[in-house]
RNA sequence: GCGGGCGUGGUGGAACUGGUAGACGCGCCGGACUCAAAAUCCGGUUCUGGUGACAGAGUGUCGGUUCGAUUCCGACCGCCCGCACCA
């Protein structure tokens, strides 16, 4: 055989090859409600954006979900594994504005090159589900998701102040706004009291709390995450009776989680923006300059400026209804109006907040907690806000500060000064987006009824497509014609709501959809009954709290309109960590792609002119930085196979991975010598499982065995970095077997033939050209059984044990496996024996199989 | 500030419920094949001392529990992530 020339792996003609093979086989096609009796699996990573190219961080997200959806086909499951895209959203709109392009034909264009970039992938999808979220089919179904929750009362219109740039007359979020200036337009943001849609998801604030108990198969940081931005507190809500009445003003409701402390107050102080501040700066110009103040600290100098705390004493007073004592109330610059009820008391002892505070304006600070009820403590620089015990606190003195909870609380209630309460830190979502590109809210608008719902029968409210992008703000209210419409109620003529969704919305019931993508309504009872929830949903950590608590949220919601059955969405979850690079920079300290340098011994230099190059931290991959490596280019030079066996094999995939040219050609030499292995091993003499198999080849059997066990269970467990560890154990063992015995044929064919099945999984084209050449006419790969391990093979003969004395390694003794203590002390006794002479041993400790100790004295 | 996580060779990392630390990959060193190179194959590679068998040290630092600690406990140092005036 010459093997220079025909053992050299053409993955460009086999990967395509093998992908029209498991096509034609329908390998990877999934039913909506199967007719057959195999236990379902659905998996499914977070569906892409479709920005036009796929990244390295797509290639290690689908990888790491196809292995488990192939290794769960082969475990015999009926796996569900679909693809589609997450279409709608900002950039389609850019683009628009800067090349003239219609969002639609950008956004269909990128999806078919995308869709050709993850299809020569290789990946195990069923292709017939896919759909993008722009396609009228999609999201009408999502207007008439609206429109049941609207039924169902968990839609709220209500004005919000919003982050408002007069340039491009948009709505921008948050993350949008950039030292208080839009983060394109530049302009200052003003906050803006617009009408906006809510969802209820405060309504489901406490399921969507107590279902994160159920969610095993999640990663507590992120369950973590999620219970901290839910926020559950537990307090009370008092009422301080004003010593006079201003407006309509007869007191203040206040929001604490620390009533044990009431007598322990020192002022009261209110937020900002809360509606007795605003009465008060009615006829007060000094407190009206200082709410304006406040309001302008939201936005450049805030950063600066947060640890300042700044107040401004109104010079009213309340009663505190405990000890009838008169407080001041002010206005403080660090209370939140949109968190409890905006007003807070002050207890500086047990409150670093109200302690600087306090400090700041000389405030008094009574003493109400302690560590112990005979001492009382003298306050310095920081507040008490620990447990305690409480004193100097009338009826609450001597309790703990868990009891004075409790026992206040009661006292409130009797008083009618107050009650318990719980609080979130959860608001309602906002869903309102002034932009073009996005799913209609499907709302007329009538001066007669109000806001009326767009019937069903007048669903989808299609997204239309002659917009011009000339002007700044949202197109649709530039539409001549498009909003006009008549009352589906009166039959006025009427307004259409020109707002979309939030995108959010989007991603949030896809899962659902994919189970049944024609269906006619939202959900298909029956397919979403049988594959929901998700078994295994894959996808980055950045999505940890808004897209997975949306998705549960909404998932909840769809369960109580009556379109799911279950409550959760995704059973279990993985989160992979980011793809980075080095980072280079020329001399002129430009970014620099990797292509653009060539390293060597003494330094990077420039690929073109030869200049140094510095090279620079490692980071995510990110087109600003340049430091981006192109899958595409990847998968021309190396192949789709190599690309995966290496986001694979080189660390565990929630950690960060580090993309390095020499790992990759590291991966592309092992696809080769694979593929030697199997050519030679197919061209040797095939023979039958002889009657007894012993010594070298017994040990291939074994290791082979072995194998099937430990990458079973390093797949179980998504340490994927251990399974290829030990297949390249496997096929380093196989290459240096000798001989041609009867035995030695059978386990080297059996050990090849199942290192074909084991790395189907991860480079699924390599699997099939191998699995082909070693049994060939026997099927694919992608619908052959998992290899089961041969129990009686797992079992060693004789195994190496340490021996020790006195807790240090002194020598190794191989004996029988599972033999007992007496001879397996004997032997090791014989083996550390130059150690031992002269000791008197004190103690023999013998762990079956695992080691020996001797502790020794002299 | 609050909450969570992580520290193992030159490097990415492995190590079951405490039981031979460094599997496997990358890099590096040496060798084979070759006119040469590429490709491939073989050997070595935690550190220190020694030609060597071997000896000593070693999983961020210090201490504890144990016959035995990367693993369990305590304190400290460093790094990363999330939230951030949430009353």
């Amino acid at each position: 055989m010459s093997d220079s020339e025909t053992a050299r792996y053409d993955f460009a003609t086999a990967e395509p090859y093998w992908q029209g093979q498991w096509d034609k086989a329908g390998c990877f096609a999934a039913e909506d409600v199967p007719s057959g009796a195999r236990p379902k699996y659905y998996v499914l990573e977070m569906f892409p954006y479709p920005s036009g190219k796929i990244h390295m961080g797509h290639v290690r997200n689908y990888t790491l979900g196809d292995v488990v959806a192939r290794y769960k086909r082969a475990q015999g499951f009926d796996v569900l594994h679909p693809m589609g895209w997450d279409a709608f959203g900002l950039p389609a709109e850019n683009a628009a504005r800067e090349n003239k392009a219609d969002p639609a034909s950008w956004t269909y264009g990128n999806i078919a090159n995308m869709r050709g970039e993850l299809q020569r992938m290789g990946f195990s999808l069923d292709w017939s589900r896919e759909f993008a979220t722009c396609d009228p089919e999609y999201y009408g179904q999502q207007q008439k998701i609206f429109i049941d929750f609207w039924k169902a009362g968990l839609v709220e219109r209500r004005d919000a102040l919003v982050n408002w740039d007069p340039v491009d007359m948009t709505v921008l979020a948050n993350e949008q706004v950039i030292d208080g200036r839009g983060w394109r337009s530049g302009a200052l943001v003003e906050k803006k009291k617009l009408s906006q849609w809510f969802l209820k998801i405060t309504d489901f604030a406490q399921e969507l709390l107590d279902g994160l108990k159920t969610l095993e198969r999640w990663p507590e940081r992120v369950k973590l995450m999620q219970e901290n931005w839910i926020g559950y507190s537990q307090g009370a809500e008092v009422y301080f009776k004003l010593t006079a009445d201003i407006g309509d003003f007869a007191g203040i409701g206040v929001y604490t989680t620390r009533p044990d402390t009431l007598f322990g107050m020192s002022f009261l102080a209110i937020a900002p923006d809360h509606p007795l501040a605003r009465e008060v700066g009615r006829d007060n110009v000094a407190a009206a300059g200082f709410i304006a103040a406040c309001a302008s600290q939201g936005t450049s100098e805030a950063a600066i400026e947060t640890a300042e705390k700044r107040g401004f004493d109104t010079g009213l007073r309340v009663i505190n209804p405990f000890n009838g004592e008169t407080y001041p109330v002010w206005i403080a610059n660090f209370v939140l109006m949109d968190y409890g009820t905006g007003a807070i008391f002050g207890c500086p002892c047990g409150d670093q907040r109200d302690l600087d505070f306090a400090r700041k304006y000389d405030l008094p600070v009574p003493v109400v907690v302690a560590a112990r009820v005979d001492e009382v403590p003298v306050i310095g620089p920081k507040a008490l806000d620990g447990e305690g015990v409480i004193v100097n606190s009338g009826f609450l003195t001597g309790l703990s500060t868990a009891e004075a909870k409790a026992v206040a609380i009661a006292r409130l209630v009797e008083m009618g000064a107050g009650k318990g309460v719980t609080n979130w830190r959860l608001r309602d979502w906002g869903i309102s987006r002034q932009r073009y590109w996005g799913c209609p809210i499907p709302v007329i608008h009538c001066t007669a009824c109000g806001p009326v719902p767009v019937p069903e029968h007048d669903l989808p409210v299609i997204l239309p497509r002659d917009v011009s992008f000339e002007r700044p703000g949202n197109p649709l209210e530039h539409h001549p014609d498009w909003s006009h419409v008549d009352c589906p109620a009166c039959g006025k003529l009427a307004r259409r709501e020109t707002d979309t969704f939030d995108t959010f919305i989007d991603s949030s019931w896809y899962f659902a959809r994919f189970c049944a993508p024609q269906s006619e309504t939202p959900t298909l009872l029956a397919a979403v009954n049988h594959w929901l929830p998700v078994d295994q949903y894959v996808g980055g950590i950045e999505h940890a709290i808004l897209h997975l608590l949306y998705a549960r949220f909404f998932t909840r919601a769809l369960e109580r309109t009556g379109h799911v059955t279950v409550k959760e969405p995704f059973a279990g979850l993985f989160t992979q960590g980011m793809v980075t690079h080095e980072s280079y920079k020329d001399e002129g300290g430009s970014w620099l792609y990797p292509e653009q340098v060539i390293k060597s011994a003494n330094g990077a230099v420039h690929r073109d002119t030869g200049l140094p190059v510095t090279v620079g931290r490692i980071e995510k991959m990110s087109k600003s930085k340049r430091n981006t490596v192109d899958p595409a280019a990847i998968v021309g030079k190396y192949g789709a196979d190599t690309a995966r066996w290496f986001v694979l094999s080189d660390n565990p995939p929630e950690r960060d991975v580090e993309w390095t040219e020499s790992g990759v050609q590291g991966a592309y030499r092992f696809v080769q010598r694979l593929y030697r292995l199997a050519v030679q091993v197919a061209g040797e003499r095939r023979v039958a499982l002889p009657a007894t198999v012993s010594g070298e080849a017994r040990k291939l059997r074994q290791l082979t065995h072995r194998t099937i066990a430990a990458v079973t269970e390093a797949l179980d467990s998504f340490a994927f970095n251990v399974a290829v560890a030990r297949l390249y154990e496997l096929t380093g063992a196989l290459s240096a077997t000798q001989g041609d015995t009867d035995e030695m044929l059978f386990a080297r064919f059996e050990g090849a033939a199942m290192l074909a099945r084991l790395v189907a999984p991860m480079m699924p084209h390599l699997g099939e050209e191998v699995y082909g050449r070693l049994c060939p006419g026997q099927g694919l790969v992608a619908q052959q059984p998992w290899p089961q391990a041969n129990q009686a093979l797992l079992v060693l003969d004789e195994v190496t044990i340490a021996v020790q004395v006195n807790g240090k390694l002194r020598g190794t003794v191989t004996v029988p496996a599972g033999q007992e203590a007496g001879p397996t002390l004997a032997a090791a006794e014989l083996a550390v024996a130059a150690v031992l002479a002269g000791q008197t041993i004190v103690k023999k400790i013998h762990v079956p199989d695992r080691i020996v100790n001797f502790v020794v004295k002299p």
